[in-house]
DNA sequence: TCGCAGCGTTAGATTGATCTAACAAAAGCC
DNA sequence: GGCTTTTGTTAGATCAATCTAACGCTGCGA
């Protein structure tokens, strides 16, 4: 139906718009930094998806996702992420094994394989990042959550998903010691240069801004990240 | 590292070769038939494959594999069965559904993949056509076997596999009643016409050749298609 | 052994996805 | 408002995989 470049376009966009908060449309620029090709490229491409009516675009404008667009990018996205839960818990990999195998997954195209592979799964509603997995139907469950950069001093957190697939921030997130639902305190952000002192385990840690800004959490005692009374 | 139309081939080429007996080339046209694409194409890319080392070939001359073509191509092959079992086995695929979703799947390009899903499924060795699945350092146990259509009168036989995975073939089996591991009892052979006379289930049938000879049986008794002595 | 049918190759074109280099529009800044 | 930086487009090229149409080999049958 489509193919893996078309795929790859749409779901990015998706990512970059759907999964982005107050963000609608995206710059063909942004869209060639985030798939790793030429911004000439990028040109040529969102031709061919306005073309197809999968985009809304004109010359010099931002792209912007049609309701068909969206739902075919959102099914590469489920896609995704069932196969990434498939991996990590039927086939035990690593969590940050997963996302580069899934890359390829993503593009089988067979909605009775997905829906299938999602029932053996047992219907997940986040994988193996905390990320939600978009249901068949192209709704999604938002989760509740704030980054680990943007905590308030003081206050107990659960960690519930990573944003960097990188190997390199995943294996520095394991080489902490961290872990999906484990709790972490957060005691006192330094205002000069934004590094972070957290508690975690009874250990008191200093990370980076950087590295806090890629980790999603919520509040560890009403499971909300925002908007949250507990103190 | 090697493109999906290169696995194709190869995949093909081993198909037509390694499992096919006493043949060890193919020529250029039974390729393209086979692939579903011109001759033209297929002397491009016979070219291109010999440039990288994995046939032998030259001009007016058949295919055949070296020893590194050999060994990817029954990789592909592999990973196509074991798919095919995860399909059957784990999300319960009827097993004329698997076939197509096999051709998309045998592509994926991670070793540790393969392997892990080898143990998940329990290092299968046959996948569910009956058809032999190779190891990681592309050995094969070959199943000593017949097709129906050479069966001997009177004789009582197993199925284990079927050589045609089209869906008109499969649905014709399955709409039979007939399954792997089922048994029949070859009654007698129709000189003039083929036809053939079987018993199944308690019921005489009779099948033409051509779907005769997609169906693979051992000898019943001794398990032995070949030089089987249990009259 | 010669001719021709069938097998295989070549040349030239197409399509999709990408690039570089040069250029054009829009946005941002004084 | 005009200059500069950022953003986006165009033209022209490349590469892989395919096709069609025309042509070249080869081996089999008479
Ligand atoms: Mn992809
Ligand atoms: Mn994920
Ligand atoms: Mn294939
Ligand atoms: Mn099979």
């Amino acid at each position: 139906m489509f193919s893996f470049t078309e795929e790859n376009y749409l779901k990015s966009i998706v990512q970059l718009t759907v999964f982005e908060e107050g963000v609608d449309e995206v710059g063909v620029n942004r869209l060639a930094v985030y798939l790793d090709v030429k911004p000439a490229t990028v040109t040529d491409m969102v031709k061919k998806l306005k073309a197809k009516g999968l985009i809304n675009y004109q010359r010099y404008g931002k792209v912007s996702l049609t309701e068909e667009g969206r739902l075919i990018g959102l099914r590469v996205v489920r896609k995704h992420r069932l196969w990434e839960t498939f991996l990590h818990d039927k086939l035990k990999f690593n969590w940050d094994q997963i996302h580069e195998i899934a890359e390829q997954l993503e593009h089988v195209n067979s909605s009775e394989l997905t829906n299938r592979l999602d029932a053996f799964l047992g219907f997940p509603e986040f994988d193996p990042h905390g990320d939600a997995i978009p249901r068949a139907d192209g709704s999604i469950t938002m989760p509740y959550r704030k980054l680990l950069n943007e905590a308030v001093p003081d206050q107990l957190y659960r960690i519930i998903a990573v944003s960097d697939n990188s190997n390199e921030f995943l294996r520095l997130f394991d080489e902490m010691g961290l872990n999906i639902n484990d709790e972490v305190q957060m005691l006192v952000r330094n205002d000069y240069d934004g590094l972070l002192h957290i508690l975690f385990n009874g250990k008191e840690r200093t990370i980076s801004p950087k590295f806090a800004e890629n980790i999603y959490v919520v509040c560890a005692k009403c499971g909300k990240a925002k908007a949250c009374n507990c103190n």
